[in-house]
DNA sequence: CCACGCTATTTGTCGGACTATTATAAAGCT
DNA sequence: AGCTTTATAATAGTCCGACAAATAGCGTGG
């Protein structure tokens, strides 16, 4: 009865979240997501341990190494005899990967979006400068083929995404500064989520192309201002499209 | 005998290195600690849960959340059979307070201090810019406080650092973008360390309060070019200052 | 030589007892 | 009355020992 395992016992909403292998995962997942989504806020008392582990079913060790998860970004802080509380935004590790993979997983605010993007246009064109400067032959050769695969797939297919993602990815990497560096999959999911919106809304006019071999282009040939200005462009663009895209999106 | 909590068998004895309240979090910090001064590697496995936790002489599940905290900063990667395992370096969090704390208990490598520099030259310049533009009252208030209070107490005295620190925050906060102000603590390590260092070696011979000025009226005056260019330069001489005391430095 | 199943090892999960911490309320002191 | 100290109760923290699940690597059989 009180093996969590057995997933089916019908009844109420149980487990609506799929899952993430270990069960300390998923449980750390779902609550994530309730509270980067609203649904618990800052200040907030979660159920203490006894009690939110038998609501959920599992024991109170993999409740807890849930909590650890939380706790490790930020997003709660446990002391005795006061529980568990939601911790204020500004202690969240907002750059987390998983934190940003809850952020999406309940399609965040716009004004969140706005504020990725506008952090992605701070760093990306720096780091095109920087790689100019710095770039091997293996990194440029990677950009090349990114670009080339990401040509020919188009962004309409996951592929093409990943090449994509590739090419920004390595244009990252080939700052040579391994902080800069961790912001790639905090932008990486900025661009993701983005480049879905864009096809999900299926006129996506704009050929993406002209601009990233620019960018290529300037790095390639070791000009850091202009690798800068063209990412600049590149990304304003994206900008813009995401925008038109947003305010066409129905329902919002 | 595996009572971990018997510290005291004939007063207090000595302090085990390591506390921080709760078992767990000490534990993760040393294990961090020694992750991230290169002592385990990437690559390297650990211990398996039950040998380490005999070691550290505590129980499994302490043992267990230590490292749910490791795994969700990215620094290690746990698998049945296979064990837990040191993750590559591109995964860590570097970006993460607690992480960065760790990096600095073991005196950090030049090169990364330096990239931390790099990455503050990239990102400051860009949020007094943006901070011009949106700042309000209150925060130009504490941004004067902040100053007024560095000015008084001098970089030699911890106050005034801590105030330099509040006027870096307040900037980066004022730029009103979340994820943007979350890379303030790595800043601010930054900030906090390299002021260190200069403060360990000499005299600082520059007086530090003239560039911070021309930021703060650049940001009052609501002029965005003007306020990156300022805080450019004083990113820029800082970097040159610590330079100049690393190179000083003895034994090295 | 390859496919397939077996096994040993390690993390994952469980439950239940006990400890440590601390916010709050009660009691005591000035 | 107002402040300090102590007691209480609630909660996270720690420990233990057992069992379950996953899986890398090996051995077996085709």
């Amino acid at each position: 009865m009180s093996k969590a395992k057995e997933a089916g016992v019908g009844g109420d909403g149980e487990r609506e979240e799929g899952f993430s292998g270990r069960i300390h995962g998923s449980i750390a997942r779902s609550l994530g997501v309730a509270i980067v989504s609203g649904k618990h806020q800052p200040g907030d008392v979660l159920n203490n341990e006894i009690d939110a582990s038998e609501q959920l079913q599992v024991s109170r060790s993999a409740y807890r190494e849930a909590i650890r998860i939380l706790a490790a970004k930020g997003l709660v802080e446990s002391r005795p005899k006061t529980g568990t509380r939601v911790s204020p935004r500004t202690r969240w590790s907002l750059l987390d990967p998983e934190v940003l993979a809850w952020f999406f997983e309940s399609e965040p605010s716009e004004a969140f979006l706005q504020e990725l993007y506008e952090l992605r246009m701070i760093v990306e064109p720096a780091a095109a400068a920087l790689a100019a400067e710095r770039r091997d032959d293996t990194q440029l050769e990677r950009m090349r083929a990114a670009l080339v695969a990401m040509q020919h797939h188009t962004l309409g297919t996951e592929e093409g995404r990943a090449a994509d993602r590739d090419f920004h990815d390595t244009v990252l990497s080939a700052a040579n500064n391994a902080p800069l560096f961790t912001l790639s999959s905090s932008i990486g999911a900025a661009v993701r989520w983005t480049t879905i919106f864009k096809q999900r809304d299926r006129e996506l006019a704009r050929d993406p192309m002209p601009e990233h071999w620019k960018v290529f282009d300037a790095i390639a040939a070791g000009r850091a201002d202009q690798a800068r200005q063209a990412m600049e462009k590149l990304v304003s663009l994206a900008l813009e499209d995401t925008h038109a895209a947003i305010d066409r999106r129905p329902g919002r």
